[in-house]
DNA sequence: GTCTATAGACGGATAGAC
DNA sequence: GTCTATCCGTCTATAGAC
């Protein structure tokens, strides 16, 4: 799960993460992360100089990720093609970093805490440009929100069924297809068929 | 915000909501609560045997009121129509009680941590007996996450767009819209169209 | 780079008076 | 039902030896 690293310091991210993830960042102590590594406390306060300091190290790996993708998008053609691209990369970087979404997707209320300034909105301000590249900001409600839910639909497809006896490019193709529906302008809703 | 209640007892629920909702379940001390409340932490005590044990009474109306939806739910014909009066139900539920929601979105991580049984699985387990109800249990795994973003949807849709310049009725109505597009077998996608 | 030891703060929870 | 006072545990963070 953890995606390993070279290094005291990326052993330390990795098990961070894991243990973020698992129960929680409050939850985690320093005590549990260095038991797990098998060094002391005082040891990772060489390499970070708080516990907020580790979570803000995971943060910046995902936020250069996610940068990256929106400069991508800013320099394409806003046609749909470019929506549907835009999705399968952030599927790709979901699919690869499941670690930090589902740490960022369990953790909001831990994460609003935090003393850094920029830490907290690192998430919500990345969501909103990657929406603003899947529609106008002046788009319809309707529309905003539909493109919102594309990404959510990333998350969720990709995490909550993680257990389904499918093989995962074929859950990634039917997260896919689910979020690029979400993301292309809706036909007339027919509601009342069966 | 919180809906005030009757009582001590109802106010500490209110507040406790407040508090956690607002600066995470983890990070609220009994200590602030009282203090808000204008009592002591003692105070607290006498209605709640542990900080858990509020958490789990707020949990408990929530549960009630989705077990009766699910309830309703069965005992209708499953067809389009009882799928959307599912979602609009759930919307009523959501849009009335969304302190909890807000609470249960953010704070995913602390509550799986909680000792009593049944209190950390409320949730998932309810979630899937809506699913269950808005598409058959071994329908493809496509229509399974359609019904299951659907419920993300109305989560998703009414707390995040909350600062909108639109009416409550207005946003209330695209929720609707659109977590109903979800829950309705899809056409064939079209999504080579521009 | 890693260790032991400890400071200093704050948390949940309880006892017992009123 | 609410109070004061307190116990005890755990946490983050630091000092200083190796």
């Amino acid at each position: 799960m953890a995606e390993d690293r070279h290094g005291t310091r990326g052993r330390i991210q990795a098990v961070a993460l894991e243990l973020f993830a698992e129960h929680g960042y409050d939850a985690t102590s320093l005590r549990e992360i260095a038991e797990r590594l098998g060094v002391t406390k005082a040891a990772l306060y060489y390499h970070f100089k708080s516990k907020e300091d580790i979570v803000r190290s995971l943060f910046d790996d995902y936020a250069r990720e996610v940068d990256e993708l929106i400069a991508w998008g800013r320099r394409q053609p806003a046609t749909a093609a470019t929506r549907r691209g835009l999705l399968d990369r952030y599927l790709d970087i979901v699919v690869r970093r499941s670690g930090i979404f589902r740490f960022l997707e369990n953790n909001q209320a831990a994460m609003r805490n935090l003393e850094s300034e920029g830490t907290k909105e690192v998430f919500r301000e990345r969501m909103r440009a990657l929406i603003d590249l899947t529609r106008e900001p002046d788009a319809p409600l309707r529309e905003r929100m539909r493109a919102s839910l594309a990404f959510t639909a990333v998350h969720v497809g990709w995490l909550f069924f993680q257990d389904e006896p499918v093989s995962k490019d074929e859950l990634r193709a039917v997260v896919y297809d689910i979020a690029c529906d979400l993301a292309t302008a809706p036909r007339d809703a027919q509601l009342s068929t069966s």
